[in-house]
DNA sequence: TATTGTTATACTCTATAACTATA
DNA sequence: TATAGTTATAGAGTATAACAATA
């Protein structure tokens, strides 16, 4: 890593030279309060309300899987492995639809934690077999616990039964 | 695109010969099939749901506007500045979620395609207004077009009434 | 001192392409 | 030829930190 050398600051003028004309019409932007700022469009298209959540609830699930550092991805990679026992990569990555070369990547590292073990496939020569090892085991028992809680901050977020209708809506595309 | 040819499924004697030959434990992992491994936890996990349906509605997003070449987050930032003129690049981000970090990249290409012009303040001269050019508004006019035809794929693909009761229920992350 | 817009860096994630060793 | 795992690269997206101009 070189040292972070910090490329001489250019007179200021450049960008905001350019920009030093006409004065603003609409409203005397307040840029803090935000309160009335409408959305449009954006309040009928389920895919934004889908990200906000989704930012949401990644937020929390590392927060409270944070004293043990997994994050949501890895998760589930281990729960797929720990119920489905010498599948192989192309196999996971398919179930999950986590493309196979960011698994090796994912894999690497759950492999130097001694979490999964890749075991040369006696069938397949090209493929490996993956494993939880007994720590892995041990540790997916722990963040399912804490992943549950993570689960209730959700259902105390927008509701029990929302929650659920939630789950049952999306079945399809798990 | 053009994802041609989807592995030609072949007969089910290549898979009765791998159960043949189970290595030590575990399944022999069956690379191919995917229909019977199980998600254990992951089921019960809203947020692993929300992410598979949120990566499918932004694929169909960018499909359905490809033509126009506009992704999602730069639709949103085009609706809110269109429906709230003059707004400051900090109220825009705070709005929408954004690091303004990454907010003035993205209006530097909204800027360069002559959809969004940064008007300096005349209240705060270190902020700018932002608007809608001629030509963004009627591009947005087209955007909200192309983006209503994606969002009656997501009622085709969830139901209508469902993605409705999605968006009650999302109501309050927007 | 604090804030706005900007630049820069680092790390995650997604999407490819190419390589090897097998099949 | 095709597939499994790997390596490499490029582009988004996220998270910070620092800086100049301004408040």
């Amino acid at each position: 890593m070189a040292s972070p050398q910090k490329t001489s600051r250019k007179a200021a003028g450049t960008r905001a030279a350019i920009r030093r004309a006409r004065p603003a019409s609409g409203r005397a932007h307040s840029g803090d309060a935000g309160d009335d700022i409408g959305l449009d469009a954006l309040v009928g298209h389920a895919g934004y309300a889908v990200r906000r959540f989704q930012l949401w609830i990644f937020q929390d699930f590392i927060k409270t899987l944070a004293t043990v550092d997994i994050r949501p991805t890895q998760y589930a990679v281990k729960n797929v492995i720990g119920a489905n026992p010498g599948l192989s990569q192309m196999a996971v990555a398919k179930r999950l639809g986590i493309e196979r070369a960011r698994l090796v990547h994912l894999l690497d590292s759950l492999e130097e934690r001694d979490f999964v073990s890749r075991i040369p496939s006696t069938i397949d020569r090209r493929s490996h077999a993956l494993h939880l090892t007994t720590r892995g085991k041990a540790a997916l028992a722990q963040f399912k616990r804490l992943a549950a809680e993570h689960e209730r901050h959700v259902a105390e977020k927008i509701g029990k039964a929302n929650r659920e209708q939630l789950l049952r809506i999306l079945a399809c595309f798990t």
